[in-house]
DNA sequence: ATCTATGCAAAGCTTTTGCAATCGT
DNA sequence: ACGATTGCAAAAGCTTTGCATAGAT
């Protein structure tokens, strides 16, 4: 299984992972592409892409956007919490305590916290059952 | 108390409200535009939206996208979660200890819980401060 | 009658992808 | 040399918006 294919040690990769660990604002793909361009002006938004999708598979940076670019919407006025499934990427509700954050050294920062939201990543059921049926179909593994 | 600002009790809004109600898959739009289509063929995507847009604003529904359409991402290794201001939408590191999520009951479901995204929900010192002033600068009102 | 909401289509944005040329190994 | 990676530009995908018309109050 995972053996991820050879990746290369690009002057591209390694300044994008430069910039990025150099900064703590977070920033989008357009405004690390800025960063980027200081050292080479002529990398390519795409290049920011596809070296921010291989350094997030890698671990090495992570991705601050949860639910992926299609925005799911929930009509269960209730408060609760969800479930992702990283496999099928379905939403499911969970309905748990309500989680208490410590957050005195935020307001000691000086903010005003609001609230939260948080999300439970799983493999689902089904996903997992399929998983589960692929690996005994395929019991040799080649 | 609020009074929410005029908005007109359409048949379209209502029937969006009521379809999301029922389901708890928690549509993207263009699914929950296939379900609404059912009763009202000719309603577009961009109503929708719309509607959508005015529900969550008015609490009636949640969007589950926390972040934005444009992803952010963090350079920093180490395990730490996020405050993201619901005013600028900067997003600052926050070194909390880990959440203990009680998952028992996802277990017991089936899942395989790999682990949670959280992200604190505040106002930042900076807009804060910028709300206070604006509040002091004019007293009376229009 | 007024002014919000709608349908439709075009525009906007972020992100992805095809392709020929490069560059790392 | 092999093939992953790049730059460029086009394409794709989700969401927003302009405009004339319909509809709620």
């Amino acid at each position: 299984m995972s053996h991820h294919k050879q990746q290369r040690n690009t002057r591209q990769r390694r300044i994008v992972l430069e910039e990025l660990r150099k900064v703590t604002s977070h920033p989008t793909a357009a405004e690390l592409h800025e960063l980027v361009r200081h050292r080479l002006p002529k990398i390519s938004l795409g290049t920011i892409y596809r070296n921010l999708d291989v350094l997030s598979r890698a671990g090495e940076v992570t991705k601050l956007q949860w639910g992926g670019s299609e925005a799911r919407f929930d009509g269960d006025p209730s408060r609760h919490y969800h479930v992702r499934c990283v496999s099928c990427g379905n939403v499911d509700d969970v309905h748990l305590p309500e989680i208490a954050i410590a957050s005195e050294q935020l307001l000691e920062d000086g903010y005003d916290v609001l609230g939260h939201h948080l999300e439970i990543v799983a493999v689902c059921p089904k996903c997992k059952k399929e998983e589960a049926e692929r690996n005994t179909a395929t019991p040799s593994g080649d």
